[in-house]
DNA sequence: CAGGATCCCGTGAGATACTG
DNA sequence: CAGTATCTCACGGGATCCTG
């Protein structure tokens, strides 16, 4: 998550439509798959989407999120946590006692994101056998 | 402490075949997401989603789909046609003429992935200008 | 407890240059 | 045309130590 922009081209805006019918000039399938990849580069890093995951039953705290996400280090769980917030994914609740506590919690967008996430990990989840085998066989060879 | 002190509702990661059968220790959330963050490294990289996408149309030839993409090296692109060729999302037909010809085409596999990653993108696409609200609010202060 | 500040390393990825 | 082979660098991310 690096402190600047996405946006690598010119500050436009990129136009709707996902890619993909017949007749559609290809030169801006790039353009118009910039949101899509934009969202991957998002959640595709290694924590984003496990800490989404989290918290979908509820709010957590600091070190309970740790404690689940097996291997994560406490430097990755705040920049990802840190990101997620700056995105509007994750609310972050500090209660000043001592020792602090802090909440994490998804928003509304957060959760609505649970839902292509969970497209995908059927597809993932139905077509892993077939990906093995495919990369089994390639591998042999 | 133990994992007994984190409460186990797991009522939101029950998608079927995906994770959380009712009762499982939170602590396996990780090892039950596997698939959805190995597809993720997957595609989750700078360029798959858009070969793809760009192959969605039908076949491409090697350098066809190296001007449509605009930005990507043929290192990149060659590395990741045969990653995705590995996995058995892509097809590989070399024409022995001179100069060679090869051209890449979407396998059933990768065809079928369209239809998850078009839900993220609609996803993507729909709350991006939310995204990017709270991002702007996030940076200001 | 929650997180900052550093140090350090592997690798993702761009820029050429060469080949069948 | 469709790659392979290097060189290089930036950065993602782990380990460790320090603080309010």
């Amino acid at each position: 998550m690096g402190p600047s922009d996405i946006d690598v081209t010119a500050s436009g805006l990129a136009e709707p439509g996902l890619a993909g019918h017949p007749g559609l000039p290809t030169a801006d399938i790039a353009e118009s798959c910039r949101p899509v990849t934009e969202i991957l580069s998002r959640i595709g890093d290694k924590w984003s989407i496990l800490i989404v995951m989290v918290l979908s039953d509820g709010p957590r705290r600091f070190t309970q999120i740790k404690h689940t996400i097996d291997g994560i280090s406490q430097r990755m769980l705040t920049l990802t946590l840190k990101g997620l917030e700056r995105d509007g994914l994750v609310t972050r609740t500090v209660t000043p006692t001592i020792p602090p506590r802090v909440d994490y919690e998804l928003t509304a967008l957060g959760h609505s994101l649970r839902e292509p996430v969970n497209a995908l990990g059927r597809w993932a989840f139905a077509n892993r056998p077939a990906i093995l085998k495919a990369r089994a066989l390639f591998d042999r060879t």
